[in-house]
DNA sequence: TCAATTGATTGTCCTGGACATCATGCAAGC
DNA sequence: GCTTGCATGATGTCCAGGACAATCAATTGA
């Protein structure tokens, strides 16, 4: 279902994909998909089970397939591809905790989910919560979502929910002058801002003072930010969707920018794809590096006071 | 400061305006401006204060105004425009918390703000929090943003800050199941969220209950979403910005797939700018206009009881 | 005074071409 | 055998200029 009913224009398929029409007006002439119908005035109409298969193209290629290989395959090849991609992590295996909550969202039980993550964070303590239960809770709803085992309304619902339950766990804790200062946002074009919070939720209790400007800052005005509020580190989270290239240049342009004191933490599944190391740039594939990393700096500074 | 240090390529202007690349490149062609230098490679790099000007020409044309007029004009000439334009509100009658609260802000004081907002929250309730407190400085905000006294970054912690607020506002009232049942989100391409926050603080003291998807939900999964949570209501959020044309056929399309007993309401600043009203869809250019239409609700449930 | 026609304004789409960049794979050297 | 470097192919982004539909504004007619 859509606007027209039963097709989309280009604008709403570069919406709902986020492959810019440029790409699609290309890959229609290279590898002859999509081929949308026209309408009256010419104009491409693509219909759904298209941007469907758009859909999944899009989101193998986030995890480092090439289009050319992919763009003949029907649209079972591709399910079934995506479905060996998600991991060696079978059915039996995937905890019962992730399981339970995945219940909880495909039957749409929004008050269940919710108090299952109050009670696993209660349980846990937000630390662990956030390690031991967000992150591969966070996966199996990835997982499950590249399958095409879950709506993008429930997705949506999921995130939501973790993030009323990780705000109200950072709130327990009192906002006060801390050390270090950390920074955290995105760039602009990174809308996900649940890395945020699970990073800001596993800072808070060891005394950092995180302040965040939400998602999509501009790289001047995290420059400016940072110089603004003093911060010791800016922290920005990139998802496993972002170009390389793009964030490359972000941080190559904001670490020549930014004073040699500040220091500069890009996380996020995006940085397990970047090849190259950045220089004066700490990358943190995995969530706990960023606790590694303040625990690091504590130290640091601890010796050199001595 | 950007990338290449001194100015930017059609891609990042497109990300940092908001304005398309299709746009861009018109309205250089029609009016002569922007006029980008070009690179080795003749391609367009925009210089920083054309970018600045532009920024400027959308939130104007946000307001209503059209291109034609103003892309001439200079950017002081544009900034004394948006002055006028940002309401007859004076220095002198802004009301002192909202001063206090922007002080707050351009200065930097993170923890301040959010003591100032959780100390009127608590003063006036959540309620009146939302109306009388938020509604307010989010006009003062934006007009402050408008006439440039706001850096980007400024706006984005003012938006985090409050949507801890609200978030703590809503989170101390219990989730249980209420009537009725509202369905929050946006349309894909509205990344404005705080509208569904305020929306849902005033609604939940109601008793209703409240399930949000946040920001950019598909049409057809906000379908499938109102079908799945069986709500009574589908609220969604447009700013200011928001075109006018996506919004229409958007809500019409919409309307038309979901269930009659499902009511649709669409509120925010955009609704200020729509002429022709929708057949089944309930304008709420006003805050407040949930809130009464939710005691509509009751007051006819009520009446249809007896 | 209001409504309808008309003309200008404006955004979006189209085609087809060019090119920089990155990956892949092969060959040469250690 | 393994690594390094280069050539070739794959891929995304940009460009120019044309077309047209939708909307706005203004003039004309009732």
């Amino acid at each position: 279902m859509q606007a027209s009913g039963f097709a989309l224009n280009i604008s709403a398929v570069e919406r709902e994909t986020g492959l810019s029409k440029d790409v699609l007006r290309m890959w229609e002439r290279r590898y002859g998909f999509p081929e949308p119908g026209r309408d009256d005035n010419a104009e491409r109409q693509y219909p759904l089970d298209q941007v469907a298969k758009l859909r999944i193209i899009k989101r193998l290629m986030d995890t480092g397939m090439r289009p050319g290989k992919l763009m003949q395959r029907s649209l079972t090849e591709l399910n079934n591809l995506a479905e060996s991609r998600s991991g060696p992590r079978r059915e039996a295996t995937t905890p019962a905790l992730e399981r339970d909550m995945l219940t909880l969202l495909t039957s749409h039980n929004a008050t269940g989910l919710q108090h299952a993550l109050a009670n696993a964070l209660m349980r846990q303590g937000v630390q662990r919560f956030v390690t031991e239960t967000v992150a591969p809770l966070n996966r199996a709803v990835g997982d499950a979502w590249m399958r095409g085992d879950l709506q993008v309304f429930e997705e949506h619902l999921y995130a939501e929910q973790l993030q009323v339950a990780l705000r109200t766990a950072i709130n327990a804790f009192p906002r006060q002058p801390g050390v270090p200062k950390v920074l955290l946002t995105t760039f602009p074009g990174e809308h996900h801002g649940l890395g945020l919070l699970m990073v800001e939720a596993l800072l808070v209790p060891e005394g950092a003072q995180c302040i965040s400007l939400g998602t999509q800052t501009p790289i001047d005005d995290i420059h400016k930010a940072a110089l603004a509020h003093k911060v010791n580190v800016v922290a920005l989270s990139f998802s496993e969707a972002f170009p390389l290239r793009q964030a490359g240049e972000g941080l190559a342009a904001l670490r020549r920018h930014l004073p040699g004191t500040v220091a500069l933490w890009a996380g996020g599944e995006m940085t397990r794809r970047l090849r190259k190391s950045l220089p004066g740039v700490a990358l943190m594939p995995a969530l706990g590096d960023a606790l590694a990393a303040l625990k690091g700096r504590r130290t640091e500074a601890d010796e050199s006071l001595r």
